[in-house]
DNA sequence: CGCGAGCTTGATGCCGATCAATGCATGTGG
DNA sequence: CCACATGCATTGATCGGCATCAAGCTCGCG
């Protein structure tokens, strides 16, 4: 398993088969919004043995499987996954969708494999890290220990947010939280703050919102009559944010 | 803040005010279910620097609440808490319970300050683990600084499984599964896997759970009518646990 | 004893699930 | 180029599980 598909067999500074970019962090245009943020030049440069390789994923196929052996944490470059877990009886969940600078894989530290799926939901690509190479290195520079650390503890964070919204929101807050927070992710890497195209469909997000799809598509609908939203299939335009903003705040709910 | 209620301004080994056990990991019996899990010996006598005081905190107290400015995670030595989030228009969500052994404060890694709250529900004492003491003793030692990733990736892990739970799971099979993981986790300390006295509400559980306490007691009923338990207020004894097991695995539900 | 916090139980209603049909976009083979 | 299949999205009708509202009940405690 985990074989890779282009870059196998070769170094990443083979000239045979040159890469757009070096496999190097501080040549990477994503350093201010990955693993390496907050760190020094110097530092940076200092841990650019941290990226193996590179890997392709193309749409649909899973980067690592609930049961695969755990050996490396993965930093999106380009694309967008999504992870999921599922219980013995088939029913699965998703728990997260991540886009470039986020990094994938933390899930399999604690045994010695993963707990759950990452598919590819567009041809990706990811950072390969290993992590024993990872904790040699942060071991020796503190500023990536604690980066490190941050990110492991966001990561709790953000989960203890979505369990916020799947134990006491209702179908439109959920969705409003949900696309505010997508934009805001994609605003982060330059894209526009109004306008987005959804990588997932109706289902994915049901399954991370804990609703069903159909219900999902009303919402939507609902959001496009009450003049929130332009609705083409996967095409979003968010027409009135403030109004999406305090559905989410639930200022205008009368429960609670 | 985080002002000590007995053995502030002493150093622990102080002979004014002894303390039943040495405030050390080495001479913890809980390290074998608390950060120093799988430490050889050595190591252990090692890390006893870590831990600086034992701090009480009475029950219905908050061991810390969000905002609080983040410097210490904390290990349950005795007692039991529950952490919970909350959002601006005052919803509240509890994320977790934890008993001895168990960490608490993660959530304050990745700011300079807790996000969420952590109260006593019954009188309870911690050790306190300042957290860059924890950062320097783990570059230091390998098994260490491993052991604590997986402390963190094991946390991620649990909220993964909360949410499947949130998102996908029906009243019953919410509230079965959270009986049979408190159970599990008090018996790998000690206790008696077939009986348990609840520390939280009713009110506490559905919150944890995403139900209203209403329904959480409307359930403990009906499993008493189906001879899964007995309960008696928050005395439980579980007298069917095969018949509790497969309704989490939905063996006996028809959807799916 | 009486008070109050927490628990139980009943009656009712609503939100979202479910079931079902249709629409729409893309791709494929005749 | 059209006919058809396929995957995904939308929309409607109905149903059911859980929330809500409203009493009582239990137990510990001042």
């Amino acid at each position: 398993m985990l074989t890779d598909t282009a870059t196998s067999a070769m170094t990443a500074t083979s000239p045979i088969k040159p890469e757009p970019f070096k496999v190097a962090c501080s040549s990477c245009n994503l350093r201010e919004l990955c693993l390496p943020v907050g760190l020094s030049q110097e530092n940076i440069d200092q841990i650019d043995s941290l990226v193996g390789q590179r890997k392709q994923v193309p749409r649909g196929e899973a980067l690592f499987r609930t049961g695969d052996v755990f050996q490396s944490i993965f930093a999106v470059r380009t694309g967008f996954f999504k992870t999921c877990v599922s219980s013995e009886d088939g029913r699965d969940q998703v728990t997260g969708f991540q886009m470039a600078g986020e990094l994938l894989g933390l899930d399999g530290i604690s045994g010695d494999r993963h707990s759950c799926d990452a598919v590819a939901l567009e041809d990706s690509q990811v950072c390969v890290i290993p992590f024993s190479r990872l904790e040699e290195l942060s071991r020796e520079f503190n500023e990536l220990q604690r980066q490190f650390h941050k990110i492991m503890s966001r990561e709790i964070v953000r989960d203890h947010g979505v369990m916020l919204l799947l134990g006491s929101m209702r179908a439109e807050e959920r969705l409003a939280a949900f696309l505010l927070n997508l934009t805001q992710r994609l605003q982060a890497r330059g894209f526009s703050a109004s306008s987005l195209v959804l990588r997932m469909t109706r289902e994915e997000i049901g399954s991370y919102l804990g609703l069903k799809l159909e219900t999902v598509s009303r919402t939507f609908s609902k959001f496009q009559e009450d003049g929130l939203l332009e609705v083409k299939q996967r095409q979003i335009r968010i027409v009135n944010l403030p109004g999406l903003q305090q559905l989410v705040n639930g200022t205008n709910c009368a429960a609670n």
